[in-house]
DNA sequence: TCAATATATGAACAATCATTCATATTTTCA
DNA sequence: TGAAAATATGAATGATTGTTCATATATTGA
């Protein structure tokens, strides 16, 4: 039922700072807004910038971020890059933390 | 069976910058190796200090943090203040990304 | 009440990081 | 081939943040 009880298993110092590496990808709003447009599907760098109101360089910046992490994945189409989700992990943690917090404001 | 579908509702901009935030939570070691000891249960300040070998002042800068935040809760016993997870779903975020990150190790 | 213990907090400093600007690279089409 | 379009990248800057040091608050026991 449970396949995420790790708690018992002794982790690494290394372990834990590559854990609280990973999450620092989702902490940053410009990427968490990335993930989210991501989670539809493939889409264009120059279109996420225009969804986000933001500029090229900013977007292609967090995208390099997010891509040397394995968090997405490039695909070329011409002079067009397609980005998409890597991992189905990415999408359950991002729908994990909503949850939360979504939890949160009900209470 | 799958709980966590809140792909298709629009998020507002405040809903995804509280996202980024919490998730910040996670992205630093030191929160992230307190939230695992926390995991085996309540402890104290000065003993979660000694674990990690840090000085008293930063954890408890950091238990803060995490406290105002609502991801763990005080327990007053005397002068000794034991902290504790607040909430489930602390631990689930928790083992989806080490889920995540050993994953990636694997492949 | 006073000393000792446990925790919290404010200020300062160093380090990290997201954005912007300018420019480089890559691909297409005329 | 050469211009235009799409994306990437390096440097600079401003903002955020984790740690340390010093000190404050709170609780216990003598």
């Amino acid at each position: 039922m449970n396949d995420c009880s790790y708690i018992d298993k002794p982790l690494s110092l290394d372990t834990l700072f590559e854990l609280s590496e990973f999450f620092k990808f989702f902490g940053d709003t410009t990427r968490i807004r990335i993930i989210e447009i991501l989670m539809s599907g493939e889409i264009s760098v120059n279109e996420i910038a225009e969804k986000l109101q933001l500029g090229q360089s900013a977007v292609s910046h967090q995208l390099r971020i997010l891509r040397t992490a394995g968090l997405v994945k490039p695909r070329r189409a011409g002079r067009t890059i397609f980005y998409s989700l890597d991992d189905e992990h990415i999408g359950l943690i991002f729908n994990t933390g909503l949850a939360h917090i979504l939890h949160k404001k009900g209470a």
